[in-house]
DNA sequence: AATATGATGTAA
DNA sequence: TACATCATATTT
């Protein structure tokens, strides 16, 4: 394990919380076999925590939910509708129960050029089902370890990022969560005003 | 074994 | 606002 992957599971070893909004700006890195890969700017999530009615762990460990059990840095992937997939990181410690969902990626110009229509390209990642589509993420890499040398890989903040953030530039807003029933008064997700594939506002 | 339902997306 | 569609969890 590298240096880099070392500072990635730091980062992530603390409370969804704290993680989900410092997740915005970072980057998902997609690497396909035939060496070809795919980045997207990280711009909604949202936090689940162990005590928290909406998380998947609430009631006990699972066969689906165990991996948010596990330690911080790797992914949990599930199923959901029958239909699409949904992308969370695992945060915090071992034995605590969390994970950031990753409700929308931003693309680049430039990526998909074979692929998909151009002028679409802000909507490809605008939703937690959608950037699975897109990023070919399914339950087959439920409990991959993020790192640099693997199927899925997350970097930090690039610097011109982190200064517009720091000048407000760029802001973070923070909402109450999409798409639950229980714990809808916890105002735990976050996401980057100026992005234009933002999920919902 | 049977049933209920969901951290969604799309079309209407 | 309806609904497609199925893995998972829960109930019987």
């Amino acid at each position: 394990m590298n240096f880099l992957d070392q500072k990635i599971i730091q980062f992530l070893s603390r409370s969804s919380i704290e993680v989900a909004p410092d997740l915005i700006g970072c980057k998902i890195v997609r690497k396909f076999p035939n060496n070809r890969f795919i980045e997207a700017i990280i711009v909604e999530t949202e936090a689940y925590t162990e005590n928290d009615p909406a998380c998947h762990a609430y009631k006990r460990k699972t066969k689906r939910n165990s991996v948010m059990f596990g330690e911080a840095g790797y992914i949990y992937v599930y199923k959901i509708y029958g239909i699409h997939h949904c992308l969370n990181i695992v945060t915090d410690l071992e034995n605590i129960p969390s994970a950031v969902l990753i409700r929308a990626v931003e693309f680049k110009e430039g990526d998909f050029l074979e692929e998909n229509n151009k002028k679409n390209i802000i909507k490809l990642g605008a939703g937690p089902g959608k950037l699975c589509k897109t990023l070919k993420i399914d339950t087959d890499l439920n409990g991959s370890k993020l790192q640099k040398k693997g199927e899925i890989n997350l970097l930090f903040r690039n610097k011109i990022f982190q200064e517009k953030i720091d000048k407000s530039e760029l802001t973070l807003f923070q909402t109450t969560r999409i798409g639950i029933t229980q714990g809808m008064e916890l105002p735990w997700r976050w996401y980057l005003k100026e992005s234009r594939s933002v999920s919902r506002r």
